[in-house]
DNA sequence: AGAGTGTCAATTGTCGACAATCGGCATTTT
DNA sequence: AAAATGCCGATTGTCGACAATTGACACTCT
C-alpha cells in the first residue's frame, strides 16, 4: 500500500486560470486588456468553454473584470485601489501577527528566519521578480504561523493583486539588501514573542511600502 | 438628458449565481450535497454552460466546491472553519472600526443609528432570517464607513459564508431584543468616535458571537 | 464639415452533442 | 459468503455551431 502517490488530475480550467494569473502578474497581461476568448481558446488549444469558466474564476478574485456582451478585462488599478490593498493587508497581517505570536511553532519561527535569510540572499543576484516573490513568502509564512486557513487565503488574493500592482510601477526595491533589512524588526518581534512590538514593527513596514506604492501610482496618474 | 435610468442587462451567470447562493444561505442547498449541472440547468431554463460558469464563480468565493470529473458541491462547514471565519472577521472588523472612528460622516453614524433602531424593531416581530440579516447589515455599514471597498468585498464573502453556517444550525438568537441591546456598547462607541474603546466593543461582541456559533458546531459534530 | 444612420466584421451568449469517466450494482470467482 | 471484477446508467469535459450583440467604419443628408 502507499507506493504510489497521487496522480494530479489538473483540470484544463485550473490549468488555464493559473496560466491567466501568471500572466497578468506578471505584466504579459496589461491593464485593461481585452481577453478575447477565441483567440486564448487558440493559444490554449481548447475550445472557449474551458476559457470562459477560468475567466469567472479569476473574475470572483477581482483579478479580471467581465462586462455583458463585452467580455473580460484584465483589471485596472488605481491608486487608491492599492492604498486599499494595503490598508486591508495591514489590518489582516496585524491581526495574523497577534495570532501568530500564540500559536506559532518553534518550527514556523525557523522557517521564518530561514525565509530571512533568502530574502538577505535575493540582494545583489536575484532578479526583481524573486525579490517580489521571496519578500511576499516572508509575509506570507507569517499568515501561515497564525493558523488561520481563511486568513491565507485572504492573504494570497491580496498578494496577488499587489504582485500585479507592483508589476506595473516596474522598480519598487531600489536596494534589496535595505529590503531585506527593513524584516529584522519583525522577525525580532518575533523571536521575543512580543505581540505590541510585533504589531508596532508590522505596521510601520507595511505602511512603508504603501507609501511608496501609492506615491508610484499616483504618479502614473500624473502622467496619464 | 438623463431622462432615462439604466436598463440592466443581469446576465444569466450572474442570475443563476445569485440563485445558487440564495439557495445555499437559506439551506435550501445543505453542505455536501451535489449540484448536478443538468438538473440546475434544467430548473433554470438553462443550457449547461451558464450554469458551469455560475458555480465557477461560487467555486472562487468558497461556497461550493469542485472535484474534477465529479463535479460541484456545496461547501460543507466545520466547528474550527467557522472558528476561523469569526477570528477573521474580528481582525477584518476591528480595523473597519480603526479606519470609522477617522473617517466615518456623520450621515455614517446617522445611517447606523438607524440600522440599530431596525435592530430593536425586528425583536419580537420578524423571522429570525430578517434579524440574521440587519444584524449583518449593521456591522456591515461599519465596514462601509471605513471607506475601504476592498475591506467591504472580504466582508461580504465572510457575511456569506457566516450566514450559511448560521443557517445550519438554525437558532442563535434566543433573545431578539438582547441581541439588538448588544450593540449599543459598539454604537457608544461610534458616537464618540472613541476608537479604542470600539475595537474593545466589537472584539467582545464578535467573541461571543463566534464562542457561541463555534459550540453550536462542535455540538453538531459530536452528534454527527 | 458635422451629425446622424446604416452596414459589417468581430466577438460574445448559449446551446446541443458526443466522448470520457465515475460510482454503484450485478456477477463471477475462490 | 466475501472479495474482486465487469458492466451500465448517470454525469462531467469539451467541443463546434449558430444567433445576438457590439463597436467601428463608411455613408448619407443637411
Amino acid at each position: 500500500m502507499s507506493v504510489f502517490s497521487e496522480v494530479s488530475t489538473t483540470d484544463l480550467v485550473t490549468q488555464i486560470a493559473r496560466q491567466i494569473t501568471e500572466a497578468i502578474v506578471t505584466g504579459h497581461l496589461k491593464p485593461g486588456e481585452r481577453l478575447t476568448e477565441l483567440q486564448l481558446s487558440r493559444e490554449f488549444g481548447t475550445s472557449r468553454a474551458p476559457v470562459r469558466e477560468a475567466a469567472r474564476l479569476l473574475e470572483s478574485q477581482g483579478l479580471v473584470t467581465f462586462s455583458p456582451r463585452r467580455g473580460f478585462f484584465v483589471r485596472t488599478f488605481s491608486a487608491s485601489e492599492m492604498r486599499d490593498i494595503y490598508e486591508l493587508r495591514i489590518g489582516l497581517e496585524l491581526h495574523a501577527g497577534y495570532l501568530a505570536v500564540e500559536r506559532a511553532t518553534d518550527a514556523d519561527i525557523a522557517a521564518l528566519e530561514k525565509q530571512l535569510g533568502r530574502l538577505y540572499g535575493t540582494a545583489g543576484q536575484a532578479s526583481i521578480e524573486t525579490q517580489i516573490f521571496e519578500d511576499f513568502a516572508f509575509h506570507r509564512m507569517i499568515c501561515k504561523a497564525s493558523g488561520n486557513a481563511r486568513l491565507i487565503r485572504v492573504y494570497d488574493e491580496l498578494a496577488t493583486e499587489m504582485r500585479a500592482g507592483i508589476t506595473l510601477i516596474g522598480k519598487i526595491y531600489d536596494d534589496p539588501q535595505r529590503m531585506a533589512e527593513t524584516h529584522e524588526p519583525i522577525m525580532d518581534a518575533l523571536r521575543k514573542r512580543d505581540g505590541d512590538e510585533l504589531r508596532e514593527a508590522l505596521r510601520y513596514h507595511i505602511a512603508v511600502a504603501r507609501d511608496a506604492v501609492v506615491a508610484l501610482f499616483e504618479e502614473l496618474e500624473k502622467g496619464a
